[in-house]
DNA sequence: AACCGCAACAACCGCAAAGGG
DNA sequence: TCCCTTTGCGGTTGTTGCGGT
């Protein structure tokens, strides 16, 4: 782990929210080198960030695989249900929950999740995460995906196409219809709150970035989830946090006429993928693709 | 139109574990 | 075995935008 070779003198970090070029210099280094020491990443990528905020910037951004949007109820049922087993393991919740990472799951439990069952609690004296479980379970399906949030903000579902087959596990597979491609929407910290992810970035940055840009294919994904769209709770078991993505929108975005954006090859060959993903290819027969 | 409060989410901080020298 | 560095995790804070007044 200890990365000698990486010793730099202490510097001013830049701090606070990232900007559209500081998360493209991060994700052309991690697509052309791969992940390896994150300290060394910011000198090497020409980024005035430390390498921790390098690090969680790529998991719970732009990693590819990642889903954006509100929880559909079905997440939100599984995350009722391990935190009440688990407590607040965050990231051992999230690696049930393919495409989410343990921040977004933390933030949802801190702001509406834990409310609820708070409040459902308050009613019912004793009831039981899995009486909280299926309480929620109980409401109208229309209803869902509207009544989480005050705001709209997160106006996307996203396109839910991963199921836990944990079979503790609750399952509504509760299909939400997906907005337009996020093709059409330019890379704002605002606006990229409202479109399905899962490197959303893919083909906004090969439509965008010129000569330096580059896309992907899905057929440089494992064939389990690229095919499918779906990581299997054993796989996100396996990987751990860096490995819990849905790579569901992705083939939902070249289903909506985005191939084209996507298509060409470009740097991320299966190489990276095992670098990026933490060298887990090596180990698990699953992942023969 | 301006202000305020709230909700959502991004990012930071501190700590502990892991691992190499 | 110890020390040092990196990584990962969870708690917390900061920022932003929306709705209400």
């Amino acid at each position: 782990m200890g990365c000698r070779s990486c010793d730099k003198p202490k510097m001013n970090y830049r701090k606070g929210l990232w900007s559209p070029e500081e998360d493209q210099r991060l994700r052309d280094y991690i697509v052309k080198h791969g992940l390896g020491c994150w300290s060394a990443v910011p000198a090497k990528a020409g980024l005035q960030r430390n390498g921790k905020s390098c690090r969680l910037r790529w998991i719970n951004y732009l990693r590819p695989g990642l889903k954006r949007g509100m929880f559909s109820q079905e997440e939100e049922d599984i995350v009722i249900n391990l935190q009440a087993k688990l407590g607040n393991k965050w990231s051992q919740i999230a690696m049930h929950l393919p495409g989410r990472t343990d921040n977004e799951v933390k933030n949802y439990w801190n702001s509406y999740l834990k409310k609820r069952v708070m409040q459902a609690q308050g009613s019912i004296p004793n009831s039981l995460a899995t009486e909280v479980t299926s309480m929620s379970t109980t409401e109208p399906p229309s209803l869902h995906h509207h009544h989480h949030h005050h705001h709209t903000k997160n106006s996307s579902g996203s396109t839910t196409t991963s199921h836990d087959q944990d079979a503790n596990l609750s399952s509504g597979g509760i299909s939400i219809s997906a907005p337009a491609p996020a093709a059409e929407a330019p890379f704002d910290h605002q606006q990229h709150k409202s479109f399905v992810f899962s490197g959303d970035w893919m083909p906004t940055a090969a439509a965008t970035a010129g000569p330096e840009s580059y896309s992907m294919s899905a057929q440089h994904w494992p064939a389990s989830t690229a095919s499918s769209g779906n990581v299997t709770p054993s796989h996100a078991g396996a990987f751990g946090d860096q490995m819990s993505g849905s790579y569901g929108a992705l083939q939902h975005q070249q289903q909506q006429g985005s191939a084209a954006a996507m298509a060409g090859g470009g740097y991320f060959d299966l190489l990276n993928m095992g670098d990026i993903y933490g060298g887990f290819a090596a180990t698990s027969d699953d992942l023969l693709f």
